[in-house]
RNA sequence: CGCGGAGUGGAGCAGUUGGCAGCUCGUCGGGCUCAUAACCCGAAGGUCGUAGGUUCGAGUCCUUCCUCCGCAACCA
């Protein structure tokens, strides 16, 4: 008989800095479903991994002042005792380091080169050799780096690339005509009117510029660049161009890449596209699940708002945080973390509902039976619900499991444990109990509550490591054949006579207000901390470690961000007296058209003419608050056109850790142009 | 008109093919005493963002507008 097989994978991880929360959460939404697939009897590859290839790995670490590898394999292992900690079921973890990925990468891009797909050209761009870096034309900003501001040149640098262009009309058609390929179906349209339809540019994959990647094979100056390094790990994770190809064969294709949002893009255009090119079948799903949210803020390390799954898992127990993330963050789009909805998801499902169910259970079968299960000596019709409710159950959950959705999976296996709990209500076992002859009815009650708490167990598996277990030791359940869904079709499986055993509560209710204070304590302190990082930070550095830090989630395959904080050098006196502060009193004042975030003002200076200035305040100025205010200007500023304007100064501002702004102003009145010192 | 997402009882969300508006938490009232001050029942609370349209019937389909959130542009 042929077992069916199933293929899933997560990204694989950047490991550029600490892990958190919202790396977790691919990664156990994947978990669940390769355990519930297994449990269903597939043969079950999971896959995830690091990507550990590119110039910002190296720089970080050359920053730290470490090897590279070294570097990178602190954070890999950090990243793999916390699967552990979690109870991660991957069958393989893949690092792009690992040689015979690296093998496999050097014949695939020679395969794409000898038939044609890569070929190579040359790459104009402008080139910033303080940051070592290419940009495109529209990337700079007023003709200089987007990232530190500098003079760019143009240059030439070859390179090899892709032909994705040829793929275009495929990749359109491949959208259109498999509405499943791509999931949720709101990432359809993006991707259909952002990329495709606007058309496709081939897509440079190779660098000259940095070398801490896989060697193009016969161009030893050249690095593979991220697309073919990093999405084919999908591939040579199972052996492609290896030597064994069994497990390819066998998987391939993927039936699920699971991933954010934020990278749907590479893999629903880019691999895709790849696959053609090697003529290799395509994954049959795509899906980009939305953001965990702090809040209704994103999580930023700069900020201080990220969640430590060590500590909640610690604190918690590792059901607590796996359940959490399962059942409360509705999958497709982005979800909200809170403390608080940590806590009341806690109390109000684990202790409450499941855990106390079964407490009192085991305490009345341990008062009535001597706490043995007895046999079912008296069934009634008030007993059918609750006996369906089980045996139905099941199935639900496959349907919830096709769909990818595990909130409903897990909302269903509640709604059997309030079934039970209003089922002792119904039966009043205590009553039962205060006449003999009620015996054999209260038996079958008690045998009936134990049974569901088994099927409970079951179907807890997947999504719950460490519960299940507990309980099936509770109930004295041993055989493996009785964990499993096989099962649980037909209730009334439990043997009677075994001895049951009370024990700890399977989770503990804990005091809200006590953990609040905790987890709030906790949050704050990271967010001080990350304000006095932000504040030794060099801002002169413009506004590069801003935008890096706060993609804390981007993490994933193909992105290329990075932490790091600069620390500010002192100057001297002389090299302060460079600039040039003076007093201008605002005469005029209006919003840029296009432009959100941009004021443009007239400022006299005391000079023959007022000068325009462009200030990034919209979000907190009106034009109308902005006139007849006095304000602190740089006036020695090199000019720059923003949006069409050319802003020949800069007013000055105080802005705190979450970006709350407020204008500089002297505070006793004093004349137009007076300088500043 | 740059691209996209969202607006449903106090909060957070479900509502797949149009057919009496639901769930969880919270609030209020009641019940029970096996259990982890847990559990069970009941109640209050919504003109489903706005205005129009299609229809016997619209939260659900079409159009207008408003608000919020991402991305893009932009922060001298």
């Amino acid at each position: 008989m042929e077992k069916e097989k199933y293929y899933i994978t997560t990204p694989i991880y950047y490991p550029s800095g600490k892990w958190h929360i919202g790396t977790c959460y691919t990664t156990i939404i994947c978990d669940a479903l390769a355990r519930f697939k297994r449990m269903q009897g597939a043969d079950v590859f999971y896959l995830t991994g690091t990507d550990e290839h590119g110039q910002k790995i190296q720089k970080v670490a050359a920053e730290a002042g470490v090897p590279v590898k070294e570097y990178i394999d602190k954070v890999v292992f950090e990243l793999q005792d916390l699967w552990k900690l979690l109870d991660i079921s991957y069958d393989k973890f893949i690092r792009t380091t690992d040689d015979y990925h690296q093998k496999a990468v050097q014949k695939i891009f020679t395969k794409l080169f000898e038939q044609g797909d890569i070929y190579k050209s040359s790459y104009e761009g402008w080139y910033c050799t303080p940051c070592e870096s290419f940009w495109t034309k529209t990337q700079l900003k007023d003709g200089k780096c987007p990232d530190c501001g500098r003079d760019v040149e143009l240059t030439k640098e070859e390179s090899y690339f892709f032909k994705m262009s040829k793929y275009q009309d495929k990749l359109i058609k491949l959208i259109e005509d498999n509405p499943d390929f791509l999931q949720p179906p709101s990432r359809q349209n993006e991707m259909l009117n952002n990329f495709l339809r606007p058309g496709l540019q081939d897509l440079c994959v190779s660098r000259t510029s940095f070398d801490w990647g896989v060697q193009v094979p016969f161009d030893p100056k050249h690095v593979v660049y991220v697309w073919l390094d990093a999405l084919t790990n999908y591939i040579t994770a199972l052996g492609y161009g290896s030597d064994d190809t069994t497990l390819f064969d066998k998987f391939w294709p993927a039936d699920v890449h699971m991933m954010g949002k934020e990278i749907v893009r590479f893999h629903s255009i880019i691999w895709p596209a790849i696959l053609m090119a090697l003529d290799l079948p395509l994954p049959k799903k795509i899906y980009g699940h939305g953001w965990l949210l702090f809040g209704s803020d994103k999580m930023s390390k700069s900020k201080g708002n990220v969640v430590d799954p060590f500590i909640l898992s610690e604190r918690y127990g590792v059901d607590a945080l796996r359940y959490y993330l399962l059942r409360e963050v509705a999958f497709g789009q982005d979800g909200s973390y809170t403390n608080e909805s940590f806590i009341k998801r806690y109390n109000s499902d684990l202790a409450n509902d499941l855990g106390n169910l079964v407490s009192r259970v085991c305490a009345m079968v341990a008062q009535y039976f001597g706490g043995v299960i007895p046999e079912s000596r008296d069934p009634q019709p008030l007993d059918q619900e609750l006996v369906t409710m089980c045996e139905e159950l099941y199935p639900k959950l496959c349907k919830n499991i096709d769909d990818l959705f595990a909130p409903n999976a897990l909302e269903n296996i509640w709604k059997l444990i309030q079934r039970a709990n209003k089922y002792i209500d119904e039966c009043a076992p205590w009553t039962l109990a205060k006449d003999t002859a009620n015996n054999d009815r209260l038996a079958s009650v008690m045998y009936n509550l134990c049974e569901t708490i088994r099927v409970v167990a079951v179907c807890l598996q997947p999504f719950l490591t460490k519960c299940p277990s507990q309980i099936f030791e509770k109930l004295g359940v041993t055989n493996d054949n009785l964990k499993s869904f096989d099962s649980i079709t037909k209730f009334g499986n439990l043997p009677t006579d075994t001895k049951i055993s009370k024990g700890e509560p399977l989770f503990a209710r804990c005091d809200f207000g006590k953990e609040m204070a905790y987890l709030d304590g906790i949050v704050e302190k990271q967010m001080e901390e990350a304000r006095k990082i932000k504040e030794s930070a060099n801002n002169s550095n413009c506004n590069k470690d801003k935008k890096m830090n706060e993609n804390a989630q981007k993490t994933d395959t193909a992105t290329t961000e990075v932490e790091n904080a600069v620390n500010i050098a002192q100057i001297g006196i002389e090299e302060f007296e460079k600039i040039q502060l003076k007093v201008g009193k605002i005469i005029a004042c209006e919003k840029v058209e296009k432009a959100d975030k941009l004021l443009c003002s007239k400022i006299d200076l005391g000079e023959d003419a007022p000068r325009t200035i462009v200030s990034g305040i919209a979000k907190w100025y009106s034009p109308e608050q902005m006139i007849g205010k006095s304000v602190v200007v740089v006036t020695n500023l090199k000019p720059v056109k923003l949006r069409g304007i050319e802003s020949q100064g800069m007013v000055l501002c105080a802005s705190d850790e979450n970006n709350n702004l407020t204008l500089i102003s002297p505070l006793g009145d004093i004349k137009a142009g007076s300088e500043v010192r």
